[in-house]
DNA sequence: GAGCACTGC
């Protein structure tokens, strides 16, 4: 075990939940100790060790979180990144961090762990190779060679008409031969995961009711189950039961859950997709630097730098939600609390304006049911596919996809979370319960900064204004010539046949959360506004000469 | 009438 001269603990850093539990359960495990005891624990957002382990697994943005109160680290003595080939935006922006913390602390130990041949460049970046002196170099290369637990693979060698079905037919033959362990299944999505674990549940049912010794103890494992769901994969199958777990590439990477001997598999693609800072939106992650005190984020070193518009429109966005002042500092309160928020900016402003506009009980929930992906199931057979498209008209509204999310949830609510309200209107029952859930913590989290839980009782126009307090940045208004345009850069914009406003006569002025490119560029979750409201809440943003429409 | 999945805070 690690001694007492090594005096403070070691962190390493995962870019995904489950991949920082499971490892936590195996390290225990290896080392005779208790998961979340003093030697072995981990923390993951909502669900965090309470004392200070040896060795704690975390995920990433945890460590980034824990930069704001202890800014150098100094309860750590080593910090490991692991999965680093993945480029994630946070592994970027903690590797940016670092560079400046090892300045500050020499003796901190950073491993930076890749599954590629990166290293050159990683390198140099913590080196500052471009400095002269070689000397002062401080990074090293280690090369570890894999090692591969026994794991038993079944490819099939040609192509199948059902490889959901085939995959529990195999489980199943599995199953009933001598060898023991666990067995894992890959599959492709959600949908695939929950119809073969229904099949084997069958399966089980039918064996447990035969009385016969083969039993089995079946476990769904996806993102969008409700995370006490997604624990149970790491518990032990109860005596003289095999554990089958049906698991999407949650699991895929960085991930051992116990037991498991066993596996399907499906050809992963090559991992060529450039670093997600390049590439994606900066608004919360550039709070966030602002929050841990990095003042001039255009000057700070990224190992791959984002291009520099999107840093400054990310900049700007933030100023226009009054999360930072004309001199780029956190605004106080409303800066720091939106930093505090696991969510994207734009919905963080909403939340905690709107106790202003007397309707935070109905945003707490539309923000909520935005977290998960949509749960309108979507029927693959004609005549229920048409039924499901009823059923969902009974909650559509002329003010658009949000307000009738809203319906939604209060339709789940009055029904007492009922499976059957569900399963009559084609809604997913368990992305309702995880929207429950998510509900909950930003309501705590609403609480906490004193914003009073208030309802408008179905004055929806108040609503649609708090939406704009924070959504501005994503307005559109319908051109002459037919299609939505941006306000700002005139970018064309389509309406996703999935929205509510898909089939009815186009109104003037909206608001979208999200935009899909695909074959053109659609806009999702929308909300009908007036423009006039962009002037009066978002003024920094919008000015009357902006466009001639205003 | 569109359309891969998944993850993190």
């Amino acid at each position: 075990m690690i001694e007492a001269e090594w005096p403070g603990q070691i962190g390493v850093c995962e870019p995904r939940r489950v991949a920082a539990i499971s490892l936590a359960n195996r390290v225990a495990d290896e080392t005779g100790t208790l998961v979340q005891g003093e030697a072995v624990g981990y923390a993951v957002k909502f669900d965090a060790c309470a004392n200070k382990p040896k060795i704690k697994y975390m995920t990433e943005g945890i460590l980034l979180r824990e930069m704001m109160s202890d800014p150098l680290l100094k309860s750590y003595s080593a910090i490991m990144l692991d999965e680093v080939h993945e480029r994630t935006l946070y592994t970027d922006i903690l590797m940016g961090l670092m560079k400046k913390i090892l300045r500050k602390r020499p003796e901190l130990r950073l491993v930076v762990a890749s599954a590629t041949m990166d290293a050159k460049e990683l390198y140099e970046f913590f080196n500052n190779s471009h400095m002269r002196d070689k000397s002062k170099d401080t990074a090293v290369i280690l090369s570890v060679k894999g090692r591969q637990f026994p794991v038993n693979m079944f490819y099939t060698m040609e192509p199948v008409p059902c490889y959901v079905q085939k995959s529990v037919e195999t489980a199943l033959k599995i199953n009933l031969s001598k060898e023991s362990g666990d067995i894992l299944i890959f599959l492709t999505g959600q949908e695939e995961v929950d119809r073969a674990v229904r099949l084997l549940k069958e399966h089980a049912t039918n064996i447990e009711q035969a009385d016969k010794k083969e039993k089995m103890f079946i476990l769904p494992m996806y993102g969008s189950l409700p995370y006490h769901e997604q624990l149970k994969v790491f518990k032990s199958a109860p005596d003289g039961y095999r554990k089958v777990v049906v698991a999407t590439n949650v699991a895929e990477t960085s991930v051992t859950i116990p037991g498991i001997v066993h596996e399907d598999y499906l050809p992963k693609l090559a991992d060529s997709t450039p670093p997600e800072i390049i590439r994606t939106k900066l608004t919360y992650a550039v709070l966030q630097l602002k929050a841990l005190g990095i003042s001039n984020i255009l000057k700070f070193k990224f190992p791959s730098p984002p291009p520099v518009q999107n840093l400054r429109s990310a900049l700007e966005i933030l100023y226009a939600l009054g999360a930072i002042d004309i001199n780029g500092e956190l605004t106080k309160p409303l800066g720091f609390h939106m930093a505090e928020f696991a969510l994207d900016p734009l919905y963080s402003k909403v939340l905690l304006s709107s106790g202003d506009f007397g309707c935070s009980e109905e945003i707490l929930t539309i923000i909520s049911m935005l977290q998960v992906e949509t749960v309108f199931t979507k029927p693959s057979s004609g005549s229920f596919a048409v039924k499901a498209r009823i059923q969902k008209r009974l909650f559509e509204v002329e003010e658009g996809d949000l307000i009738t999310y809203l319906n939604v949830f209060n339709g789940f609510i009055s029904s007492e979370m009922s499976q059957g309200f569900c399963h009559k209107n084609f809604i997913n029952y368990k992305s309702m319960r995880r929207v429950v859930e998510i509900r909950s913590r930003l309501e705590k989290m609403l609480k906490n900064y004193d914003v009073p839980i208030v309802s408008c009782g179905g004055l929806t126009e108040m609503i649609c204004k708090c939406l704009v307090t924070g959504l501005f940045p994503n307005a559109a208004y319908l051109h002459y010539s037919g299609v939505y345009k941006t306000v700002r850069g005139d970018i064309e914009l389509f309406v996703h046949p999935d929205s509510v406003l898909y089939t009815i006569p186009q109104p003037q002025w909206v608001l979208f959360c999200e935009v899909m490119h695909t074959t053109k560029l659609f806009m999702r979750d929308l909300t009908v506004i007036k423009s006039d409201w962009l002037l009066e809440l978002a003024p920094h943003f919008y000015h009357k000469t902006t466009h001639k429409e205003f």
